[in-house]
DNA sequence: CTTGACCTTCCTGTAACTGGAACCTCTATA
DNA sequence: TATAGAGGTTCCAGTTACAGGAAGGTCAAG
C-alpha cells in the first residue's frame, strides 16, 4: 500500500509518516519504483503510534511503548509504569492550567471592557499585587 | 544595571533577556564598555514580561499587550479581547487534557501492572475499542 | 502523448528559548 | 602588577514534532 492509504487508514499525514520513518519508528518496505509500500503490520504500527500520540505521549515514551508491544515477554508494569508517569504529568499541565484560567477569569470580569484606558489586566501585568 | 540584577529583579533567565532584545520587545541602552545597561523602565518591562509569560500569553500576545500598556490612551477593551481569547484557549486545552486524563487513568486501573505480559494499555493502543 | 495525481528527497521554518564555545572586561587580592 | 574568577559579549547549534514548499520522478487514464 501506498502512503497516502497507510496515512488515511492510520490517521496520521503522509508527512508524519515520513518523519516517523526518518526517526526509525517504522520501516515500510520499498517498491521498485522506490515508493514505500507498507503492509498491514507496519499499518497497525502506525495506528499505534496514532494512538499514543493522540493521547499525549511523547516520541520517545511512543518509542519505548512500540518496544513492550512488540516484546512478547514484557511485563505489563513497565507499561503501567510509562503510563502513570505521562498522567502524572498530565494533571500537573491541568492544575497549572486551572490556576492560570482562575487568574484570567478573575481579570477578564473585573475589566469593564470599555473606552477608558484603566484595564486592571494591564495593573495586574505590571507586576504581582503590590 | 547590568544583566544579572536585571534577570534577579525581573525574574528572568539572562538568556531569556538577551533573547527578548534579539526580537525586539526591550531595547536596554549600552554602556562604554558594550554591556548592556538596564534602567527601571525596562526592569518594568521586563517584569511585566515574565508575569504575562507566566499566566501563559504567547510572545505575539505579549508584544500587543506591551503596545497597549504603553498607548496611553488605549481602550482596556482591546486588552480585555485579548485575555479573553487567550481565555478561552486555556479552556480548551484543559477540556483536552481532562479527556487525556480521564482516558489514561482508566487504562492505568484496570491493568494489573504485574509480570504478565497481557496489558490492556497495550491492547487499547492497537485502536479505539474495536 | 499529455494531464493530473501521487510519489520522492531535501531544505527551511516554526516557538521560545537553552547550552556551549570563544573571547572580552572588571574587580579584588597576592 | 599579575592574575584569577565572576560576569559580560556574540554567534552557532539543538530542542519538539512536525508543516510547507521546491524540484523532479512515476503512474494510470483518456
Amino acid at each position: 500500500m501506498n502512503i497516502k492509504d497507510a496515512a488515511e487508514k492510520s490517521g496520521l499525514p503522509a508527512k508524519t509518516i515520513r518523519y516517523y520513518e526518518d526517526i526509525g519508528l517504522v520501516t515500510p518496505d520499498r517498491a521498485v519504483n522506490g515508493y514505500r509500500d507498507f503492509d498491514a503490520a507496519h499499518l497497525h504500527k502506525l495506528t499505534f503510534l496514532a494512538q499514543a500520540r493522540g493521547l499525549g505521549f511523547s516520541i520517545e515514551d511512543c518509542r519505548n511503548l512500540l518496544a513492550l508491544w512488540e516484546d512478547q515477554d514484557r511485563a505489563s508494569g513497565d507499561v503501567r509504569s510509562i503510563a502513570k508517569q505521562h498522567l502524572a504529568e498530565i494533571e500537573s499541565k491541568i492544575s497549572g492550567l486551572e490556576a492560570m484560567r482562575a487568574t484570567l477569569a478573575d481579570l477578564v470580569e473585573t475589566c469593564a471592557g470599555d473606552d477608558r484606558p484603566d484595564c486592571p489586566i494591564i495593573d495586574r501585568l505590571q507586576g504581582p499585587a503590590k
